[in-house]
DNA sequence: TCAATATATCCGGATATACGGATATATGCA
DNA sequence: TGCATATATCCGTATATCCGGATATATTGA
């Protein structure tokens, strides 16, 4: 139960939901890409990313000099299916749209 | 997008998690019935469901002296969705399988 | 109108969480 | 070895959120 809540509370927060559908089509993307698309300081960037990952919703690795974020591909069901909801209010979201697009432009 | 992150906030709490999962049938259910299933204070029972009426996730209406919550039938597809996820979390979760038996046997 | 029951709200206090500049750490390259 | 870049963590501060006993409000029936 705790366990559950804490994933919606990963969820619940602007920044991480908006960094967690960046990541939704499962690619790779390193902190930088990140931190342009949301225009935030790299410091709130960096602690929402390992907050995602203490919580096993997203896993990270180093390529170089780079630390590259992708979703977690084994997620539990329930979650995978909360993850749709997710990619559902991608398709919807002002917000969402533009980040996506923004990322597909501002490769560093 | 703050109103994305405010509906995960209410499923990001326990107790709000407790009782959408309860009234995820559709039932309507009265306050008394929720406070005995979670077996907390009125008071902290009732909070939680008017921050779930305020978000639009339910629904009250008065039947004489006792107020019944029930899901907001209308909430947009995403959100849906995402309810989905928690009536599979609720399949698996312990906490919330017993929460559902004790509904089915007490009621006021 | 008054008592009883159901529910909502108030309140003080504890805890959690977010922010972002500053700093620490890690890596690659000269 | 030392600089430059990328990322993580630290820190003080501000804000949000939760708790639950006490109290207020609403409804029913006598």
């Amino acid at each position: 139960m705790e366990q559950a809540s804490a994933f919606f509370k990963l969820l619940a927060e602007p920044v991480r939901l908006r960094l967690v559908a960046l990541l939704l089509d499962g690619e790779s993307r390193c902190v930088c890409d990140l931190v342009n698309v949301l225009g935030l300081p790299q410091s709130t960037v960096s602690r929402h990313l390992s907050q995602l990952r203490n919580g096993g919703m997203v896993l990270a690795e180093r390529q170089g000099t780079w630390m590259h974020y992708r979703l977690n591909p084994n997620l539990p069901d329930w979650q995978q299916q909360a993850l749709e909801a997710v990619r559902q209010l991608k398709a919807a979201d002002d917000q969402l749209k533009t980040d996506e697009a923004a990322l597909k432009q501002a490769m560093c």
